[in-house]
DNA sequence: GTGTTTCATATGAACGTTCAAATGGATAGA
DNA sequence: TCTATCCATTTGAACGTTCATATGAAACAC
């Protein structure tokens, strides 16, 4: 903390206009409109700029041009249950591809459905932002119905569980097959017995996955009765249930798990049992978050591509905002398996001593 | 889709002036000094206001009143190692806090300092924002520097591990005071060859936290020596180092965690050695991360405040928001020990059927 | 009834841009 | 030499606010 030396001020339009002996107008000009500059003048200018570090002051452009280049997107409360990393990821990708096309994005804190259409709300009516890019869509959801009637662009990462009267864009993860890449990935490896550990029936995810997997085994011919089990989610609960399975008469030889924290402990009941994940069990999970690499030996995981997702759902949020009127686009795009250890015959149970 | 009928067009101080019968400025008025106007005009202004649902619009603001009410923070590409719950939830809390305060807090995607440091030229450049909340401090951050240098208020959540030839704002966890308490918590319930899990020499973070069990296990007369391994983060990598310890002649009988991760593995070993966590052998983490209530049994921690912390960051970041000479504080705060089954005597292993 | 005070409301200007339209100087055609 | 054409540049206005200041009506004292 020095004596209180002036720093230099941030330069504006006016000032750049100035050092380069034109118009404020002109600069501009330069640089929205360059073909319409003198190439000696355009180069001057742009000097100008370069000297000065100009950049356009985004208040003043968002007032002109009635824009914000700012994407809202809801952050949401992990505290609870489930290790939500696909979130983050997301969320690091979302925020690279609207840096790309120039956009921003701002982040609000909501804790459900209303409290999330209160932000909306707030932020339209501020005009504090273009679009919203929406996630965990859900069966009974009032988010999209509240945006459309609005006409407030948005684009969902998360496809609609229910019909509605309008329509909008959205991608989203075929959890459907994903399932039915992991079960035929461990029937590749041999296995015929696999077996399911989901989510209880009624949320629309779990029951995408289960339906995969349902699908894949009966392509297969493999059987399932006696196979799958079902509970919420956790390690914990990914052990009992597993430990269930492997207790019958008939244990399956392979899990496909509707998430990697229920194959965490998938596999924490196969070794409890003395049996090798992998060599004498295979595993797979769900959604490829850091626990797939951080446990021994490295788990197979069904990876949802969140960098191409959060890419293309800018890319259609944006094709809205330009143009309201914007063809309505949506997709479902295939995971795929990341095979590791867990899934892999020659790979061993971690070693016991240090 | 229907027609193409006309949405109201969002009402400005003007629209709402003419619905009250007075001039746009005394609208304004009502609004940022109601003492102003007579009690029966400010009524029928406000009036106004909330028929038509007026809102300032925000660009307009920011222009007139040179700020954007919007706070910078980086977004991590938490693709790599390490299950960084922490983030998402500091996020989480950064962003109501800020709400709280009426900032938003805008994301930026960024993968090393420098990165970083090319985000915050553009962002402050262009104006686009306030001020910035760091994280993640290290060894010759160069970024702090760079905000100093151009006076660009900040706070930093994690404190400087240098001299730095400027004062800036902080907040930080106290780790060393984290595992003080973890270990004199593991010492309470009948402790005595408590081990530490740690991570490789080097990291700040990692550091302060062994030093944090060597000077409590000093102050409790506990010995430390042969009790203390250290390795990269991870799952695996617990097991390994925690089934190191258990193998020796004299091992111990609780484990200090530098993570959650870490312990995660620690319990996994205890377990293959056919003990019981809790009963047998005790284990708490750090950082009270998802993993922490998704294993069996529930795993005591050391939770960090980060909702408090964040409210803080914004406090003191807004502090030097509205009077750039404003006092630079720096705190430390205690984390505090999460007691769960993983440190319990009462608490047995998990049950090994369904 | 005139002059002063007081308070509620209105006027003017500015924040920094961008866009539409006007200016003015050069070049070319008659 | 005078006018038409063209192009680079400038002028004017607007986006929607807020702040400083001016106006004007009512209330009061003389």
């Amino acid at each position: 903390m020095s004596q209180p030396e002036q720093l230099p001020a941030r330069p504006t339009i006016k000032s750049v206009a100035r050092h380069a002996q034109v118009s404020y107008q002109t600069v501009s000009n330069a640089l929205n409109a360059p073909e319409r500059l003198r190439p000696d003048t355009l180069t001057r200018v742009l000097r100008a700029v370069e000297e000065l570090g100009y950049r356009p002051t985004q208040a003043a452009r968002n007032l002109r041009l009635q824009t914000t280049r700012l994407i809202g997107f809801r952050s949401t409360r992990s505290d609870g249950q489930g290790v939500s990393s696909i979130e983050s990821r997301f969320l690091y990708a979302l925020t690279s591809a609207a840096r790309d096309r120039g956009y921003g994005v701002i982040l609000f804190a909501a804790d459900g459905d209303e409290d999330e259409i209160a932000m909306f709300e707030d932020l339209v009516s501020r005009g504090a932002v273009d679009g919203f890019v929406l996630s965990g869509s859900h069966r009974h959801d009032p988010r999209t119905a509240w945006l459309a009637e609005r006409e407030v662009p948005f684009v969902s990462f998360g496809r609609p569980w229910e019909k509605t009267s309008f329509d909008y864009s959205w991608l989203d993860v075929d959890g459907h097959a994903g399932t039915v890449a992991a079960t035929e990935h461990l029937a590749a490896n041999g296995h015929r017995r696999i077996g399911f550990i989901g989510w209880p029936e009624g949320s629309e995810v779990g029951d995408d996955r289960y339906a995969g997997y349902l699908a894949a085994a009966a392509d297969l011919g493999l059987p399932t009765r006696g196979l799958t089990v079902r509970g919420l989610d956790g390690i914990g609960a990914g052990t009992q249930l597993a430990a269930g399975l492997l207790g019958k008469a008939h244990p399956p030889t392979a899990f496909v798990c509707v998430s990697d924290a229920m194959a965490v402990g998938a596999m924490h009941a196969i070794e409890h049992r003395g049996l090798a994940v992998g060599r004498d069990v295979a595993v797979i999970g769900f959604d490829d978050s850091p626990l797939a690499t951080v446990v021994q030996p490295a788990m197979s995981s069904v990876r949802q591509p969140l960098e191409s997702i959060a890419r293309r759902c800018v890319d259609l949020l944006l094709d809205r905002i330009d143009d309201p009127r914007s063809a309505v686009l949506t997709s479902v795009v295939e995971p795929t398996v990341i095979a590791r250890g867990s899934s892999n015959p020659d790979h061993p149970s971690p070693p016991d001593g240090a």
